[in-house]
RNA sequence: GCCGGUGUAGCUCAGAGGCAAGAGCGCACGGCUCAUACCCGUGUCGUCUAGGGUUCGAGUCCCUACACCGGCACCA
């Protein structure tokens, strides 16, 4: 029977749809989880999204909708998200699902039969952004939430406590005993800190929502979001209902996470397992932030990069690796468009992608479009490269498990340059020539098995391109379940006298003219902020339609006759012919921007033009309220 | 303020005491022409942040300083 290998990403806030710097994670997680497919292992990756927050409950009372309705279309674009992103998840938990309530209600039981839930008297403030309580003395000056500076609420109520301080030591020796059950280093050290400063019991319930699990000692009182939400590790492999699966895949081989939410999963998360008895995950992956150009990307400042986008723009491969190959998993990283393009060229456009293109048209054109049979090994450059190929496993073997995604992607790309210089160095084009058949196959024979070990190993990394490199050679993009690991460990594995498929491009090359971003074109809000200065440039009057008229052979355009004040007229070109008749429009008063460069359209000269409200099928021009005199100003 | 990390070529980074300091990108030159103006080769550039110490020998260990980053605490 195949190893197990459970391996989970957080669950997300259903606060907002993910931006690139949170797909990170997920990204990390999903090379892992199909590298331990490959090496032959039974893998469950779960991951899922976290809903019973009580902002879910004040966003949705605001937006008055039904918060469970939002909740879903959240999760939808979140899950079309991964799939642009091709992350390869065996199941998607919601905390909303039943199976979820039941097993957070019954872990909720289980830790308090266990002495370890009691009921106090809670008086404190608390920050709905953070989810979390302050004393007195962790708030600021003025009385403000240290982290997002709101005002913290005072709430006054009976809840249920968790007993965190019980395990302090338990977890201190735990930690100890098990230097890699934290990664990386950093991050053990500062949970040592924590823990070490002293714990707190903490408040594991609310009161004063109706959103949420409620508790199963107390069904006015709801389950604090971070104590459910931990819980979907359990949940969503069957604690409660498919014991057996539960069984197998517990405990968890990693919990991939963030470093914001480390406390969480390295103090908390631990107790409660201890609480009920259960073995602890054997380790916490701790990944840093990715930033964009230097800043930390975030939705409500407009700096972050939309993954659907950037997918669209330049498919999710390139994406995958330039994080993954870029950025340390363990650390903060950077991501600029620049730097990407360059990483792009260079090594998947450059090395990789002409690499797999060179060789096949050089085999296409001598073997009859198939794969040739090779003669023996000669001399250096042939054991050159197939020492190289067959020791790389091994290393890639080494940093995946490790998490070192980025040493992984090196060492490939290792293979991959000596592919090309062996090509240099063999030269078939003259073999060709030479008619040397025997040695030109054998030559080719070796490139396309080189490329053959390549797309094997690059597929966790980046699954579409290693498919698509192997239908270009005529194989089975499907390789996973019949081609593993155990394939890389001879060479000459690949079949010969198969037909070659058709070569094309697999990583065009991205060119960028000088001084333009090769970012895709978004609609942040940042790009939308502009100052008031440039506002004033705009000159904005009331004007007057004199006359009206279509113009001939143009469906949507009217030239309009306006006065604009101060025994001015003027001619402009308005495009609502589709929804106002010339004749409805005379006399009307309209907003005009007076300093709009002057125009041709349709032949007809345009000095101005008239503002409207444009939605989905309708067009309506923007007049003032009451009457004014003609050129006011409008502002 | 406390704890931790980092500081190596123009850029991104590898180098956990020992042959004359490395890779990729960039740049320059040369080669090739199968290929996505690509590939291959050669070369270019370093007071390894600064100062002190240990050692036969230090990017590599210790101390101090500076800069940047992170965690925690505190002040506002």
């Amino acid at each position: 029977m195949k190893e197990k290998f459970y391996l989970t990403s957080s669950i997300p806030y259903v606060h907002q749809l993910p931006h690139l710097g949170n797909s990170f994670e997920l990204i990390g997680t999903d090379a892992l989880a199909r590298y331990k497919r490959l090496a032959d292992y039974d893998v469950f990756f779960l991951t899922g999204s976290d809903e019973n927050s009580l902002n879910v409950e004040r966003k949705t009372r605001e937006l008055n909708i039904d918060p469970q309705t939002y909740c879903d279309q959240i999760v939808t674009g979140m899950q079309e998200i991964w799939r642009a992103l091709n992350i390869s998840y065996d199941y998607f938990i919601r905390t909303t699902y039943e199976r979820h309530i039941r097993t957070s209600q019954d872990f909720f039981q289980r830790a308090y039969d266990n002495g370890d839930i009691y009921k106090d008297f809670y008086k404190g403030w608390y920050c709905v952004s953070c989810e979390a309580f302050y004393i007195e003395d962790e708030l600021t000056e003025d009385k403000k939430c240290p982290i997002h500076n709101s005002e913290p609420e005072w709430v006054e109520e009976e809840n249920y406590f968790f007993r965190l301080s019980k395990y302090q030591d338990k977890l201190l020796q735990y930690i100890e005993k098990n230097p890699d059950f934290i990664q990386p280093q950093i991050r053990r050290n500062e949970m040592l800190s924590f823990i070490n400063m002293g714990l707190r019991d903490f408040s594991i319930s609310r009161a004063s929502t109706k959103w949420g699990i409620p508790t199963p000692l107390d069904p006015n009182q709801r389950i604090y979001v971070w104590f459910d939400a931990l819980v979907n590790y359990l949940s969503g492999i069957g604690y409660i209902d498919e014991k057996e699966k539960f069984e197998r895949y517990w405990p968890a081989d990693v919990h991939i996470i963030g470093k914001d939410i480390a406390r969480f999963h390295c103090i908390y998360w631990p107790a409660m397992l201890m609480s009920v008895g259960l073995p602890l995950p054997k380790s916490v992956f701790v990944h840093g932030w990715v930033h964009l150009e230097g800043e930390r990307m975030s939705k409500s400042r407009g700096i972050y990069i939309d993954p659907t986008a950037a997918v669209r723009e330049y498919g999710a491969d390139p994406i995958r690796y330039f994080l993954l190959r870029e950025v340390p998993f363990g650390s903060d990283g950077d991501f600029s468009w620049q730097r990407f393009v360059a990483r792009y060229n260079a090594d998947l456009a450059n090395d990789l992608g002409n690499l797999l293109n060179r060789t096949l048209s050089l085999a296409k054109r001598n073997f009859d479009g198939k794969i040739p049979k090779p003669a023996e090994q000669e001399g250096e450059p042939d054991t050159d490269l197939i020492e190289l190929a067959l020791s790389l496993p091994a290393k890639v073997d080494d940093c995946t498990n490790r998490l070192a995604f980025n040493n992984a992607l090196e060492a490939i790309f290792e293979l991959v340059r000596r592919g090309n210089k062996y090509i240099d160095e063999t030269a078939p084009w003259q073999l060709a020539k030479e008619d040397n058949a025997e040695r030109l196959g054998t030559v080719l024979y070796n490139c396309l098995e080189t490329l053959r070990f390549i797309a094997l190993l690059i597929s966790p990394f980046m699954p579409e391109s290693a498919n698509e490199i192997r239908r270009q050679m005529g194989l089975s993009d499907d390789f996973s379940e019949k081609e593993n690991l155990d394939s890389l460990k001879t060479w000459g594995g690949l079949p010969s006298g198969i037909t070659l498929g058709e070569p094309k491009p697999i990583f065009p090359r991205i060119q960028v003219e000088t001084g333009e971003k090769p970012a895709p074109k978004k609609e942040t809000d940042a790009d939308n902020f502009i100052t008031m200065d440039d506002f004033r440039k705009v000159d904005l009057r009331v004007a007057e339609v004199l006359s009206a008229e279509k113009i001939k052979g143009a469906d949507k355009l009217l030239r309009l006759q306006v006065d604009v004040g101060h025994n001015e007229e003027r001619q402009i070109v308005a495009g609502i012919a589709e929804h106002y008749e010339p004749d409805d429009l005379i006399g009307k008063k309209i907003v005009l921007v007076a300093n709009l460069q002057p125009a041709k359209i349709r032949g007809v000269d345009s000095y101005g033009m008239l503002l409207a409200a444009v939605s989905k099928n309708d067009i309506v021009v923007v007049a003032p309220d009451k009457d004014v005199p003609l050129g006011a100003r409008v502002r």
